[in-house]
DNA sequence: GTAACTGCAAAATATTTGCATCCTT
DNA sequence: AAGGATGCAAATATTTTGCAGTTAC
C-alpha cells in the first residue's frame, strides 16, 4: 500500500503546497532515482527551477529523500523508507544500482550492503555501495 | 618506490607537456583524491582552468586516474594503480573513504570491496563502495 | 493575519567549445 | 614540419541568492 504525499508532508511538519505535493507524487510513482533535471521535465514548465531546488533541499533536510552518490556529477534523489532514519541520522543500508544501458539508477531495497572491515583508526558513519552494470529490463 | 610522471605519460602514449607533468606530479604526491578545484589551487594560476579540465579528461580516457562517486556534486579523481585496468576496463576494487571532519577522500587500497549478491537479472560490471565517517587523523 | 513558500531576476559558479598560437616529437 | 596541446574568449549549464508577491494554516 502506497503512502500519500499529504501524509508524508504532514508527518514532516511541512505545509502542504502544490509543488511539494507534485514533486513528492513524482517520487512516489517513480521506480527510479531522480535528478533535479528529471523532475523539471516531469513538471513540464509547471514549477520554477528554483522551487524544485529548494523543495529537494527541504525534503533532504526532513529526511524524506536521500542522495545517491555517482561519478557523473549528477545528484540523484530517492525516497527514504522508514528504516532510513535510525537514531536521528540517515542510514539507508541498501545497494544502489546504476544501469549502463538505460542510465537509470534504482534502489535495490532488498539487497543489504555487506559489512566491511576498515583499517584501524577509521570509523564508518555511513556506507554507500553503487553497483553499475546492466539491469533486469536491459539485459 | 614511486612512479615517475614521465614514465606514466610515456606508457600511455601521451606527449610530455608541462601541464600534464605538473598535474600528474600533484596526484603522485597527494595522499587524497583531488577535485578539479583542488588541482586549480595547487597550480596557482599556472595553468588555465580549461587545460586542467582537458588534462583530467585525457587522464581518464587513458585510465591513469579514476573518479570517485560522491553525493556532493564534486567529481574527485585519484590515481589508478596497476590492477585498476583489468581486461580492458576499469576495475578498481578498493573502498573509498570520505572524512566528514576534514572533507578529504582517500583510497583504502588495502580494503577490498566485499562481494554482494544482486537480485536475479542484474549483472554487475563495476562496484563502488564509499564509506564516510571519521578518518585516522581526525578521530 | 502571519509566517512560510513561490516566481522572477540576477548573481555566482561550473563546464564546454572554438580558434589562434605554441610546443612536443 | 606537423599534429597535438594550450590559452583566451565566449557560450552554455548549473546552482544560489534576494526580494516582492502569494499561499497555507
Amino acid at each position: 500500500m502506497k503512502k500519500l504525499s499529504g501524509d508524508i508532508l504532514k508527518s514532516s511538519a511541512l505545509s502542504i503546497t502544490s509543488s511539494r505535493t507534485k514533486i513528492l507524487d513524482i517520487f512516489l510513482s517513480s521506480p527510479t532515482a531522480l535528478a533535479h533535471q528529471d523532475i523539471e521535465l516531469k513538471c513540464k514548465e509547471k514549477y520554477d527551477r528554483v522551487t524544485i531546488y529548494r523543495t529537494l533541499q527541504t525534503f533532504m533536510e526532513k529526511g524524506i529523500i536521500h542522495t545517491i552518490p555517482s561519478s557523473d556529477n549528477i545528484t540523484r534523489y530517492a525516497l527514504c523508507n522508514d528504516e532510513c532514519i535510525v537514531a536521528g541520522h540517515h542510514h539507508d543500508n541498501h545497494v544502489h544500482f546504476s544501469c549502463d544501458a538505460c542510465g537509470k539508477t534504482i534502489c535495490l531495497d532488498d539487497t543489504q550492503i555487506p559489512t566491511v572491515k576498515l583499517p584501524i583508526g577509521y570509523h564508518a558513519h555511513e556506507i554507500n555501495m553503487i553497483v553499475s552494470g546492466v539491469c533486469k529490463t536491459c539485459k
